[in-house]
DNA sequence: AAACTTTGCTGAGGTTACCTCATCATGAGG
DNA sequence: CCTCATGATGAGGTAACCTCAGCAAAGTTT
């Protein structure tokens, strides 16, 4: 068994292996729900904020709007959300959350907490404190 | 123009945010060689293990050694790797750069460090102290 | 030495999560 | 009214993975 490379890591390269790692997490608890992370992400935008257009969708997820689009076509042959024409502009679409959606975006969202608490669990408080403080300097 | 999401930020959310500038960024810097980050962590692990055969490679990299023969073929095809016979087991490929994938890895892995460098320059220098050794106790 | 199992690589084909570009309807401004 | 901008989507593409099946060679029985 050859040993995984990281001995002279650079900041980079050891921020990449615990991305790699929660990544595989996250996906192993949204299994029983059989969603994808980004279409969990979606829902979660979507409770949130509530009825949105593809278009603003797009820019909360930060992806580009066709490919929201595609999300909410995931999302809605799941029965998770619905859409229905903007009232205000017929060229425009509303994006709903179904009830099931919401059920099904409350506990995702429950399940996701939790995985992600045990997997900081391995630092102690003020470590977690820190992480965040650090992180949102990099947020950009 | 709707704000990106972030205010109310778990430390999972946080740090999603983070990697998702972090790619880009790692992804502009690579632009002048057009190789992919899939391509330049290959190239990076072959430079400092020397030749190594497909399987390892994946090891290496911690993808299935299917994908590592993909990528190998990616490499080849820009000339930067080149396969030869396993002197030792006829079933064997040994993977090994050229004299250019040499230099692209040389230069590759200097430009790579120059963009994390800039990443985490909004960092003072204890905070990314701080940051390293946290990454390290999440890096399983 | 024949038979069986394992190992190393690769072909075939699939998935996720994106992307761009073109199209079409509608809305907004001159 | 005519032009231009905007909202969504069809078509088609890409990167970076994956599994499964197959083949050849190696190692291990018996």
């Amino acid at each position: 068994m050859i040993e995984p490379d990281g001995d002279d890591e650079t900041l980079a390269e050891a921020f990449w292996r615990v991305a790699h790692r929660l990544r595989h997490r996250t996906r192993e608890a949204l299994a029983p729900w059989d969603v994808t992370p980004s279409q969990a992400r979606a829902l979660g935008v979507l409770a949130r904020h509530g009825v949105l257009r593809p278009g603003a969708l797009a820019e909360h997820l930060r992806i580009a709007p066709r490919s929201a689009t595609e999300v909410v076509d995931d999302l809605q042959r799941r029965g998770l959300v619905e859409r229905r024409p903007d009232p205000h502009d017929r060229r425009a679409t509303l994006v709903a959350l179904t009830d099931e959606g919401v059920r099904t975006g409350t506990s995702i969202r429950a399940a996701r907490q939790a995985e992600a608490d045990r997997f900081f669990a391995d630092l102690d408080p003020q470590d977690r404190a820190e992480l965040g403080r650090i992180l949102r300097t990099l947020r950009g």
